[in-house]
DNA sequence: CGTGCAGTTGAGCAAATTCAACGCTTGTGG
DNA sequence: CCACAAGCGTTGAATTTGCTCAACTGCACG
């Protein structure tokens, strides 16, 4: 298995210490698959594993009183998830389709790390990059739905393998609840980028960046 | 100098052990005054320096391309400051009142952290409640003016040492950008909620929660 | 005593939500 | 194989929320 490299804007790290960490928890942990929509583990639960996404797509999310859902980050292939400092975990985690992890028990991470200072460090590097994503997040809605659902694309561009197409995993509401928006709204944005020739769309789930500039001029901020 | 206490909500670490970081950061830095409003460390510049927060106040911000700026956190007396993993900040930070800090070499806190295990532990857990402040900040942008309103006068008041009184050292504009809102509709929501009684303003800077239950009522979320 | 800044308030407007209907695809049972 | 129900996505019209623009107050400072 070949790891995509999800580390590139990090300069202080280089990607072959993000696969020696990809290669030593392989050798740690255990396969599990999921089926799409399925619990990997809930809000306040205690975190005893830390998951390395071999295939397939994860989202953590948080159900608010009012029935509202906030989805916290997607996880895609090569990202590792539920590294917390926390007893027990602050967001739920559910596979959006089918999905292989590897899942590695906290006590062996903590062993690892203590003989292996490269893959210490490594993690820290992991929590910092969910640091900045979450401050990035934040930055995210106090923008324009436009501008939110824009950058969710190019978000998912720049994660993806070929940088102008797009496979989206989630379905509009997990979109919506990512971004703050109701469904509809993210549709309409969507049917808008299409008409102006930003995008195309063979089916709803399947996005092509035709013009990746006039894209980001619609996202100018930041 | 004693320490308030601000990790109470976290049950595996003692307030001793902050109180003991704050005590060994005092040994190994040195004391620096700021003016109101003075820039303490910028945007992309190197982080060589951590703070804690001694008395005063301080804010970290971006300024987004189309001059609005977003505020990332809010640090009070006892907090710390200025730790990121990466090598310079992600954010800039000014003081909002007259503000005294301990500024501490990023250097000579890598190395007291290898001789204290306590010390790189509570640094530890300091960013991770760093994160999960964040995560709250992003819940907090999907409801309503006035459940954000609500939400940070709540949070100031757990800050606060009488928890019913709170004295706020920024302005509305620094609320209005820290909350994602205009400044108006701030000063809206403070209005209405002391038309109906749930808080009284001598000033308009200090608050007194006259109906924290009613207060509360208004940001039933989470 | 005027000037400037912080905060408040009002009226009209724009953006996103709400409510509702409809199309497309998929899977299931007759 | 077709009928039909269910889920996902899209679109339209009315409504609501917060924003924009504007005026005005109170206070601090020269």
């Amino acid at each position: 298995m070949l790891y995509r490299a999800t580390a590139k804007s990090i300069p202080c790290t280089q990607n072959t210490d993000r696969e020696a960490l990809h290669a030593a928890l392989k050798k740690i942990g255990v396969p599990v698959s999921f089926h799409p929509s399925a619990e990997i583990f809930g809000e306040n639960e205690p975190s005893q594993y830390v998951y390395d996404l071999v295939s397939g797509a994860v989202q953590t999310y948080k159900v608010l009183t009012d029935g509202r859902r906030q989805i916290g980050t997607f996880y895609l292939t090569g990202d590792i998830f539920g590294l917390e400092r926390s007893r027990s975990h602050t967001f739920s985690a559910e596979s959006i389709t089918d999905t292989k992890v590897i899942a590695i028990k906290r006590s062996s991470l903590a062993t690892l790390a203590i003989t292996n200072a490269k893959v210490a460090r490594e993690l820290w590097v992991l929590t910092g990059t969910e640091l900045q994503q979450v401050n990035n997040h934040v930055l995210a809605m106090v923008m324009t739905a436009q501008e939110r659902v824009v950058g969710f694309l190019l978000e998912m561009a720049r994660r993806s393998t070929t940088r102008t197409e797009v496979d989206l995993p989630m379905t509009r509401q997990d979109i919506a609840d990512y971004v703050g928006l109701r469904i509809e709204t993210v549709s309409r944005v969507f049917s808008h980028l299409e008409a102006v020739g930003a995008i195309a769309r063979s089916t709803p789930r399947h996005i092509v960046l035709r013009d990746a500039s006039k894209l980001r001029k619609f996202k100018s901020n930041l």
